[in-house]
Formats: structure tokens, C-alpha cells, sequence
DNA sequence: CATGAATGAGAATTCATTCAT
DNA sequence: AATGAATGAATTCTCATTCAT
């Protein structure tokens, strides 16, 4: 009767019926005003409530949509994800192998910037812990897959592929995180700083070994 | 009558009165018991009748010691992080300059593997907004420190030292967050692929600037 | 979306949804129910779920209906009050000006008689500090209007008449405390008696200038 | 053990042993404590709690001297009526039979102003109901006093004595009340006041028989 | 006597969810 | 499909009261 599909509802049918397009359009509804209360009120402060006063629908109205506020959650993600995806794949085509991960994560630093609502909600903590923990690793698998791509290609040989590619995401979330306190710099400046730091590193003149007190810091509280 | 607070009970008296180390040892008990059930549960599904049941105390008594649930967490927070500073200082009073940043991520490493559990509630975003925010704060400002002072000595100039910092404390972050999904490498090991990586960046051959269609990715959901 | 609403619903709609018409019932059903409660318990020894199970609706319900208990003995109130000056107004229609403030007075014992329960919880200390307030300032104002227009007749020269209003519900107020004591007199012969005070007075003989020791009882506790 | 006793303790001892004293001086400290905080915060709103703190003492302290909020506001309240009898038993040895009422009512009045605080709680309605009944009663019975003994020098004939004295009590009690929005007029005024109602009531001219349509205002609601 | 930490029953309040219309 | 009144379990928080020191 109600599939709650977190799918898109398979082949986009051409003519939808009055009662799809109708049944459609309140479901957009609902994700544009449960988008709109998270990023004012944050995931937990939320109420369902909430989102169908905003939607401006009845209440039991939600629940022919969604199951639950994780759900919305859920479905708001997967369509921004998909859209980042496609944008990725799209760029992708007509980028040099050499330009993939610059391009990926100037993409993903873009579409952010666009959708710094959504982000604050999914990687502060204002999510439930499965969808953040969801998100992040959709981001990583983002730069897993040019990664991947290189390593085939036999450019980072040693490195611990999965491992790398959540380390730069973490750099990414960082950098959308800095966009929830100041402006600048941009998605570009952005996406400059981090290719900068992965171009140079840090100098070598920094970095010598740490003594070897590996203790250090290992007691519990 | 009751401060709550978040300071050190000041000059710790050697000669507390029996009631005064009943107190402070039913305090202790709270804190124990949260951080068990925070990391069993998630912060947001534990109640306070939870914590009071781990610790064993009456349900009244939590609010003899802490405001609310957000207060919990912060103390613990904070208790950890005080620790984490003073093994910080304790390193770096050995260290040559060269070795500061290196013994700033190992120490960080350790700690926060020694204690996954409290970890993975702040940065996963099984904490109240605020709470996560103070704490990825505080995790950049021990990292900035040890930069600002390399910047000092004139070995980083033209970086955002703020912004890198942040940076490098995302890929500190993915790297406790792996450790919720697997046990290796260990601190030393994860210390050495982030070291690896700010070393030797990745290779230029993979960094080209992407192609100018920077709108890539600029369109809102 | 609540609005809690103490005025009239307004134009009262002739043919409400069927929605309209339950909510209304169970708002009335939680009117009654509290009024009963108030008067049996007393209104502090009163909680929301006494009330409701009294209304047999559900916890929840009351507060799609009031905002708290003070509210619900506002309302309770109102509604009284409102009815009592609709009362009031249409007796004194038909009254001579000479026969108004007996008719107020006997309209409002007659009211109080019949509404002992409700006015018992208010006049007694058994509500909230500005409801009862509310209350006894309402009553002094019933009595305060046809104190004006005696005044505006030149019939009453030389009263502060807002106080000598307070004085007369004083004297209206104990009239209906009476009554949570003993049955008698019933409104007729309540009414016969305050008139006879305000007629009459006490004897000269009796009123005879206090000595002039007017330090008397003046010292504090 | 610990007889919270109502009654003063007895014999006033002139000799107190140093715990006695000290006892006696800490109950002091809490009565009077309590009087503040109620006046401050309303006597509902006030926790036993709030009253040692205020009285500086520890909270089992509170229940070494009384067994509950209510036992203080009797215990305040029977201090300060005792004291008013006094006063006015003190005074009526001097007044002349014409001068006792008015006598009693200025003393009333008196004591009233200066310890409106107290009054206040009482007479609102920020008392249980018990002590706010007793304390009305006592008001009316000081005032009985005085008019049995007019009746019994055949002055007040025909009148109901115990509902007159209730009468005149919620005149005095409005008076009261008044002091608690205005300063003005001070206890001589309001005594002159009431005693000029009394001594002339409202002119025969506003006090023609109501209509006799008795069932007006008699509706429940 | 005095203390104040601990207790836990009880009250208010919220909110996801259902269901009759 | 949409509605929104009703529900009641669950949670937070308070506070009178006890009792070991």
C-alpha cells in the first residue's frame, strides 16, 4: 500500500496520473519544509509537526510518505547525493585522468557550498548516527572511486586506499564545516588550499619523527 | 547551592570532608556510568534513568551534579581534553621543533584510541550540536598551536594556518572514526599514514588544476 | 496551530465540521471534568491527569485544548463571568436606577449560590495568585459600574468609589464564603442582609470616634 | 522527640540552657526567613529548600523545627495574630462600650499595613486552603468579640452577629487588598472610610427593593 | 543540634503515531 | 489522498523527606 521506496520511484512515468502528480508534489513539499525546519531548528529539535506545519499539510499526511524523520533525512541525502554523483560522473567525462581528484573535489567542495544547509545538518552531529555515518562514508567512496582509478594506474602505489580516501574526506568536511562559521574563502579558494596542502604537504622540516615516547597520550581518562 | 560546574572544583583541598568525598565519589560514579551508556546507546537515545540506573544512584542525584544531559557530556569532554593538553605539554617539552607537529598527531592518536568510546560520541554526531562543535574546535586548536608556532619560526608561510589547522584535524577525525570500523592500523600506524600523506602529498601527476568549468557542481538540489 | 484560545471561537459557526464539533465537545468535556476536580480537591492538590481521566480523554488531549491548569481556570472564569454580566445586564434593563445596586447584588448572590463550587476555588486562596485576583477585581467592577452611575447621578458624593466597590464585594465575597459553611440564608435572605448593613449601618452608638491612640497595632510582628 | 508544637512552649523559660537558646534562635531564623520568601515568591512557589537557604541554615534543619511548609505559615500567622489580640485586648480596656468597634477596626487595620506582607499571602489565595480559612475566621472572630458584646447590651438587635462579623471582616480583608496595588489611604483613611460606611451606608435612595424576578441570575452555568 | 547528599515518587509536558472522517 | 483530534508512553525535572555523619 505505502512502500516508503527510499528508490526513486523507478522509470519516471511520463504521464503520471492527477493523483501521482498530486501525491508527488506533497512529497516534495514535505522535503523542502523538513530541509528548510533541520537546518533552522536541527534534526533532533525537529518535530514531525514541524515539518507538516511548514509543508503546510496535516500531520498524518507525513506518514503517508515517510516512515519516520530519519526517512526524510535519508531521502533528502539520496537525492543530493545522486545529484552530486551525477554532476561528478558528468565532469568526469571530459576531465584528464591527471584532473580527476582535483575535479571530484572541486565538485564536492561546490555542490557544499550550495547545499551548506543540508551538510551542517548531516556532518555536526545533527543526524542520527546511521545516516551521518551513511553520509560520510558516500563522501569517501566519492574519492575512493578516483582513487581507485589511480591506483589501477599505478600512480599511488603503498597507500592504503580506503583508509586515504577518508582521510581527504575528512579534510572536505572540514572545509564545509569552516563555511558554517566564516564566508571565505570560496568553493575555488577552497578547493586551492587543499590541493595546495596535498601538493606540497607540509615541509619536510616539520615532519621529522616523533621521539619514540610511543606511550605518550595512551592512558585511558 | 548548587553551581554545577564546569571548573575545577578549584585548589582540590587535601582534606576533604567525608561528605565532600561522597559527594565528588557519586559525581565520578555519573560520569563512569554516562560515558558507558552514551557509548552502548548514543547520546540521544540515553536517558537520564539510564545513567542514573548505570551508576546506581537515584534519578534525583544526577541533578545534584549536572544540569542536564548536555552538561554530562561536556564534563567528560572536557575532562578528556584537559588530560589530552597536559600529555600534549608533557611531549612537547622534549621535542625538538621539527618534532612538534609529528608528536602532536601521535599524542592525539593515542589518546583518542584509548578512548574510541568518547571519541566516536562527539565526532559522529551523537552529541548535541554545541558539544561537537567545542570539541572539533578544541581538537583544531591543539593543532593550530604547534603550527602557529612553526609559522612563527618562518617554516609555514602563505598557509591559513586556522584553516589548515581545521584541515588536518579532519583527517585526524576520519582517522578516530575508522577505528569504529576497524582495529588497524593502531595509533603508531595510523600516525605514520597521516604523516606519509603530509610528507609527501600525493603525487603531482594526480593533482593537475582541474578544467575551468568551475560551475561544476554549483547547482542547488 | 493552538491557539489556546480564551475569547469566544468568534462568530459561532451554525454548521462547524464534524472535526469542529468533537474538539469542542472534548474541550467541554475537560471544562466540566476540572471544575469538578477544582472543587472537590482543591485546585493546587489538582493534577492535569486527574482532570483528564475525570474528562476520560487522554493526558495528551489537555493540552490540545489549555496551555496549563491556570488556564483551564481561567477559562472556567470567564465563561462565569461572562455569564453572570449577561445577567447582570439584563436585569438592570428593567430596573428602576434606585433599584440597581440591589439588583447587582442580588444577581450576584443569586449566581454565586448557584456556582458556590466555582467560586469557592477561587475566593478561597485555592488558585492561582492572579486568577483569584482577576476574580475579586471583576467582581468589584460589577459592582463598580452601577456605583458610577449613582455617582454620574450625583447620589454619591464624597466615596472613593473604586474602594468603596472593593468594600462592597468584600462584604459580597464573605457573603458567599458563608455558604461553603452553612446553607442558609439562600440568596433572598443573603441579599436582605447586606442590604439591611448598607441601609442602616451599624447604630451610631456603636461608632463612636476611636480613642486617639492611633499607634495602636502598629508595631510590626 | 520533636513535637512541633503549635502552642508557644509553654512557661517561657527566663533561664534557657545554651541549646535551648541556640533552638530557639534557629526557628526564629527560619520563621523569619520563611516570611520573606513567601512574600517574595508566593507560598506555592516557595520550596522548603529556598527557606533554609534564605535562613542560612542546613535543610534538615527545617524539619528539626517544623513538619511542613504549612505548619510555618500557621506558626507566622498565629504569632501575628497573637500579637494583634494582645494589642487589641490592650487597647479595649481604655475604649469607652461606643468606642469598641471602631476601636478593633483601626487596630486591624493597623497592623495589617504594616505587615501587608504577611496579610497578603493569606487573604490571596497563596495559601492552602486550611490556613487561609482559619485566618479568615480569626479576622471575623476578633470582630464577633466586640459586636456580642453590643448585642448583649441589646444594641444589635435582629442582626445574624456571626454573618455581620464576616461581613465587616471582608470589608476589613478588601481594605487589606487595596494595599496591595495602592499606599494610599493610609490605616487612619480606611478605617474613616469603612467606618463612614457603616455609620451612614449608601443613601436610601440607591437601595429601593430589587425587582422581585428572584430567579434572575440563578441559571448554573 | 545541625548538616546536606541522596532518594524516588510524582507532576508536567512532549510527540510519534493512529484512525475515523 | 489528506486531515488533524486524540492518544498515552516516555522523558525530564522537582522537591519533600530521610539519615548517616
Amino acid at each position: 500500500m505505502n512502500d516508503h521506496s527510499l528508490l526513486n520511484e523507478g522509470s519516471e512515468d511520463i504521464h503520471p496520473s492527477r493523483g501521482a502528480r498530486r501525491r508527488a508534489r506533497t512529497r516534495a513539499d514535505l522535503l523542502v519544509a523538513a530541509r528548510q525546519v533541520f537546518a533552522t531548528r536541527g534534526y533532533h529539535e525537529t518535530s514531525i509537526a514541524e515539518i507538516t506545519a511548514a509543508a503546510d499539510v496535516g500531520v498524518g499526511t507525513f506518514y503517508l510518505h515517510f516512515r519516520d524523520k530519519d526517512e526524510v533525512l535519508s531521502a533528502l541525502l539520496q537525492e543530493g547525493l545522486t545529484g552530486l554523483r551525477q554532476q561528478i560522473a558528468r565532469s568526469l567525462v571530459t576531465a584528464r585522468p591527471a584532473q580527476q581528484i582535483p575535479t571530484v573535489i572541486q565538485a564536492i567542495f561546490n555542490f557544499a557550498y550550495s547545499n551548506r544547509d543540508l551538510f551542517s545538518i548531516v556532518l555536526t552531529g545533527g543526524s542520527p548516527l546511521g545516516v551521518g555515518f551513511r553520509a560520510r562514508a558516500e563522501l569517501a567512496d566519492l574519492l575512493a572511486g578516483v582513487l581507485e582509478a589511480a591506483e589501477a594506474r599505478g600512480m599511488l602505489l603503498g597507500y592504503d586506499i580506503p583508509l586515504l580516501a577518508r582521510m581527504l574526506s575528512g579534510v572536505i568536511a572540514q572545509g564545509i564545516l569552516w563555511w558554517m562559521e566564516y564566508d571565505t574563502p570560496d568553493p575555488a579558494g577552497m578547493t586551492a588550499q587543499m590541493l595546495r596542502l596535498l601538493r606540497e604537504g607540509l615541509p619536510p622540516a616539520l615532519l621529522a619523527d616523533p621521539p619514540t615516547s610511543p606511550e605518550c597520550g595512551k592512558e585511558t581518562l
